[in-house]
Order: structure tokens, then sequence, then C-alpha cells
DNA sequence: GAATTATTTCAACGAACGATGAATTTATTC
DNA sequence: GAATAAATTCATCGTTCGTTGAAATAATTC
């Protein structure tokens, strides 16, 4: 091959594929023959590289959550840092939020199908907790620390309630369903991640201080 | 049999069970002998009465549906109907909340299992969408109007984009699936609905006021 | 209470599923 | 460039799936 750049091995094209499809239709909407055909290549050559159908899910799962982990630690890393004394509430939530934004403002399919199957993973009910515990609440804690200094006479019941309205809230823009389109009659649009996050930042700022305030 | 009220015609019980394991593991999750069992009838029983494996959850999802919608409705006319003038922003929102929060403090496993249906439904990504439109979206229109009235200043559009963050949190209240329990280590947990929409409702007020302050 | 209709079970179909071992091709090592 | 290892395909296994037509049972009608 000439171009090393745009050539991508077959066991990348199998996440890739299986990263759509998954986030698409589920764990069980999709078989291992539908993501073989999308990817191009045979059904045994999944199995041969990450053996059952259940492990190329996780496989799918863990290949962008390290690097989504690392730019919202950064992002947290980095106001505290620019900041004297403790980042208050907006600036908290928009280093857990502005990095998705970012993503999904790059246009990249990939990302794009990623935050929806970790939207489908988190509305999961019988495994997805453990996933979603297993690969980002400790980065969560983190931020709800963070929160906590910003909102000292709060209780940590008060703060994880919130941060729930926060996950849900994201967990449908991440989605993209297209719901708020219709909803809208043509209004609004899912992919707009411009004025989803724009809005929703300030929108859950003053959930968290409603709420939280004393 | 001596008692009307305890017999459950084997029609109900497929319903009770597809509503369970549908919301639990989704469409393509389970399997119609899966739901037989539970219902202990014969596999061909779901097809007679139902059809389709499609009509089945259709017909799972518009059972409750319409109780749902009028609850919600009486809820709103009779805030709109004991309020001089237009109501304000918490008492909407509570109107639309407020009705679940019964329904899911009642303990009947039947509601809850429905709940995390349409939480299930509301994420999905394919024909999701076109379920709750043609279910929910006429009575949600009429409370989107509502709150236009409390708030006149607000564009169309950062309303829609609110009532998104709003369902978004409900979607992953009405789920169930255990999340906080785990992120807040035991402190919270999902099924207490009463601290879930106590909490909400000036959440999601806070963030509409901000957002659609002018 | 015979006839008719509605309900429920039984048995089985073809199709598609995840998985696997053997064969084949490609890449790497020495 | 022969030997070895990795990657990929092929063929196929046993299982389970949704669905259906026929048979059996229960309920209703007249």
């Amino acid at each position: 091959m000439n171009s090393q750049q745009s050539f991508i091995p077959k066991r990348e094209r199998i996440l890739d594929a299986a990263e759509e499809l998954f986030a698409l239709h589920g764990f069980d909407g999709v078989t291992l023959r539908q993501i073989a055909k999308q990817a191009n290549v045979d059904v045994a050559l999944a199995s041969y590289h990450f053996g059952k159908k259940r492990d190329l899910f996780e496989a799918t799962f863990l290949r962008r959550a390290e690097i989504l982990n690392d730019v919202r630690l950064q992002a947290l890393l980095a106001i505290e840092a620019e900041t004297t004394g403790n980042p208050n509430v907006e600036q908290i939530i928009g280093a857990f939020l502005r990095p998705i934004q970012e993503l999904q403002l790059r246009g990249d399919q990939g990302w794009a199908n990623y935050c929806a199957l970790v939207a489908y993973v988190n509305a999961s009910s019988v495994w997805g907790k453990e996933m979603m515990h297993r690969n980002f609440d400790p980065l969560i804690s983190r931020y709800i620390e963070a929160l906590h200094r910003a909102l000292p006479n709060a209780t940590p019941e008060k703060l994880h309630w919130c941060y729930q309205y926060l996950s849900g809230a994201l967990t449908l823009t991440l989605a993209q369903t297209g719901r708020i389109d219709r909803l809208s009659g043509g209004l609004c649009r899912s992919t707009d991640a411009q004025s989803a996050y724009d809005l929703m930042i300030p929108f859950v700022t003053a959930g968290f201080l409603s709420v939280c305030h004393e």
C-alpha cells in the first residue's frame, strides 16, 4: 500500500462498525454478522480478535473511555490551576461538559457513535451500571468533590441527585436520538452540539445552585 | 373461581411479563419464550393475542400511555384552574412531575416497570422517537405552551432545549438503573422517588428560569 | 345441549444466531 | 528464502429464534 495514513486495519474496522451498530441498536439488537458485513470482514474475524460477543462490546466501550477520561481530567485540573481558591459551579460544570461538546463539534462520526454508545450503556439497566462504574465513576467522584468544595453547605445526597439530573440531561444529548427535532417540529436539531451544551451549562449550573445553595 | 378480583387473565399476564422484561432488557434482549414462561402461558399465545413481537411491544407501551397522559393533563388543567392568570414555572414543572412521583410512590411494580419501559423507549435511537411522538408529544406540547406563557420572553428554541434536559433527567430517574446507588456508595437509592422528584422539581425550575429569564 | 366461537396448547418449520476448528493466506523472524 | 507466527477465510456445528397451522379445550350463543 502507498498510504499508511488512510489504511485502517481490519481490527479497527471491526471496532468502528461495532461502535456504530451497538450505539444504534444496543447489544442484543446487533449480530456479529452485521458488524462483520459493515466492516467488510469475515464473521470469524471478530471472534478471533475479541473472543465472545460480550468481549467485543467491552473492547468497543473501553477503546475511547481512557481518552475521554483524560481530557475531562485535564479540564478539571486546568480550571483548578487557573483559579485562586476553588473554582465555582459554572466553571466545574463547564469543565465537565465542554470537552464533550468539542468532541461532538469536531464532526468526527466515530466520536459521535461512541457518545451514543455511552448513552446507551448509561441508560441500560442490567450490566450498564457496572461498566459505567468501572470506567467513569473514579473521575466523576473527583468532579463531585470539586462541586462539594464549591457548594460547602450542600449535603452529599443532594449533590449526587443533582449529578444524576446532569447525567440524564447529558445522556439524552449524547444519544442524539432526534427526539427534539421531532418535538420541536424541526426548530432544534439533536446534532446541534453548539446550542445543546451552551444552554445545558447554565441550565445545570442554576439547578445545582438552587438545590444546594445552603 | 371464587375471587374475581385476584384473577388475572392470561392476556394481561402476557402484557405484565412483557412490560417487565422489555423494560429490563430492551426489545431485542427478550424472547417471546421468556415472556411466555414468566407469564406461565404457551409461546403461541402471545402471537395469538398480539400478532408479531413488535406488535406486542407496542401494545405493552400503549396500555398505560393513555392513563399517564390523562393524569398529567388533569394536573395541568388543575393548576390552570386554581391560579389567577398564568401558573408559574414551578407549578407547571410540578404538574408535569408529581403524577409520576405519585405513581412510583404507590409501590406498584407494574407502574415501576412501565416507567422503565418509557425510559427505554425515550432513549432508544431508531423507532423510539416515533413511539414517543405519537403517544406523548401532543400533551408535552401543551406543557411547553404553558411554559411559554410563564416565560414569555423565552425563545421556542430555548424552551425545547430546556425541556430536553428535563426529559433526560426524568428518563434516568424513571429507569431506576441503580446507577446513583453505586456512584453514591449507597447514600442515595434509585427507588427513592420521594427525594428524586422533590429535588428534581427545584433543579429543573431553576434551570428553566436561568436559561429563559429574558 | 348442540353448534359455534374464542382461547389455549402442541408440534414443527425454516432462518439466523454465536461459536469453533481446520484450511488458507499474509506477515514476520532468523 | 525457509521456518514460524499472525491474520483471515471457509465450512459447519448445535441452539434458539419468531412464527404458523392444526389440534384440543373452554366459553358463549341460540
